[in-house]
DNA sequence: ATGCCTATTGTGAATAGA
């Protein structure tokens, strides 16, 4: 059998420009060159998230990713730059949105279906100009893509903007759980919610995405009604990590931490089939520090 | 281990990441 990839190869250095500080939109021409699962069928729906540390130099490493999990909806984060390649996406299928800015950040989602609305700022501050987020509707499910600011080091303004980002985020989603629309937020959290999230709970006592007041806001988001799809399904696993440092062989011996999350609205929440962490692209070449999360809703 | 890598910008070395 043929394999996609072959005709994929010549495309990877086309980069479709965007708005320098904008919003880049794209329609699939052959919404149907990609198949969903036959046993994904009706109102399933396969959704996850990758933080990609630049879109540029992983595009090959999603193409591959998105042509053997075939993900209805594939939420990236940390674009790193005004280009988003949106004409590649769109070759084998996917439609996309993406809002980008020069040099860091950047959220994307793409979709075997019609992203159906966009809204592109998380409101409670008109001053943040940070590519961090992204909400669509897609197939009647309100699905956000968060990129939360790091933090680090902590004692610092990015520390203060963290937190207020966090809070700006929970009246948010206190909001759209008034709503009648089901509802998954995922994507980068930057926030490890308990020992059990991490290698070593001790060496990260001083870091901003494990201080008690990240967790603490973390917890908040939860207490609205909201549920941790991994921890749902894996109450008390270890060792499942979505980042690893790059240094001191830390994906080799394990020593990561639980970061990249999806919280689901209760309509959801019940919906919720599995929710794994994928590290095979952390196995292969000029990989990403964050690996792949995906959940599968019934 | 307070940056051991990686990426962007821009063509040096600084900044950011988590």
């Amino acid at each position: 059998m043929s394999s996609r990839r072959d005709l994929l190869l010549p495309l990877y250095h086309v980069l479709f420009v965007c708005h320098p500080v904008g919003i880049c939109f794209s329609t699939a021409h052959s919404p149907g060159s990609n198949v969903p699962y036959s046993s994904r069928e009706g109102a399933a729906i396969r959704i996850a998230s990758w933080n990609v540390n630049s879109v540029r130099a992983r595009l090959p490493l999603v193409l591959s990713w998105l042509e053997l999990n075939q993900p209805d909806v594939l939420l990236l984060q940390e674009l790193k730059g005004t280009d988003f390649p949106a004409d590649v996406f769109e070759s084998v299928g996917y439609q996309s949105a993406a809002v980008t800015q020069k040099s860091y950040n950047g959220v994307a989602v793409l979709s075997l279906h019609p992203i159906e609305t966009i809204t592109t700022t998380l409101a409670g501050d008109e001053q943040d100009s940070h590519a961090r987020f992204l909400e669509a509707i897609i197939k009647g499910v309100r699905v956000v893509n968060i990129y939360l600011p790091n933090g680090n080091p902590i004692g610092t303004d990015k520390f203060t903007y963290k937190l207020a980002w966090m809070a700006r985020l929970e009246a948010q989603m206190a909001g759209w759980l008034a709503t009648s629309i089901p509802t998954v937020i995922g994507g980068d959290f930057n926030v490890i919610p308990e020992d059990i999230d991490c290698h070593k709970p001790a060496s990260w006592l001083r870091d901003a995405l494990f201080q008690p007041e990240t967790r603490a806001a973390y917890r908040a988001l939860l207490a609205l009604g909201y549920t941790d799809a991994f921890r749902q399904l894996h109450p008390d696993e270890t060792g499942q990590f979505t980042f690893w440092d790059y240094f001191r062989q830390s994906f080799e011996h394990n020593r990561g931490i639980r970061i990249d999350h999806f919280l689901l609205s209760p309509d959801l929440a019940s919906r919720l089939e599995s929710c794994t962490v994928d590290r095979t692209p952390r196995t292969q070449e000029r990989p990403s520090d964050h690996t792949p999360i995906v959940i599968d809703l019934r």
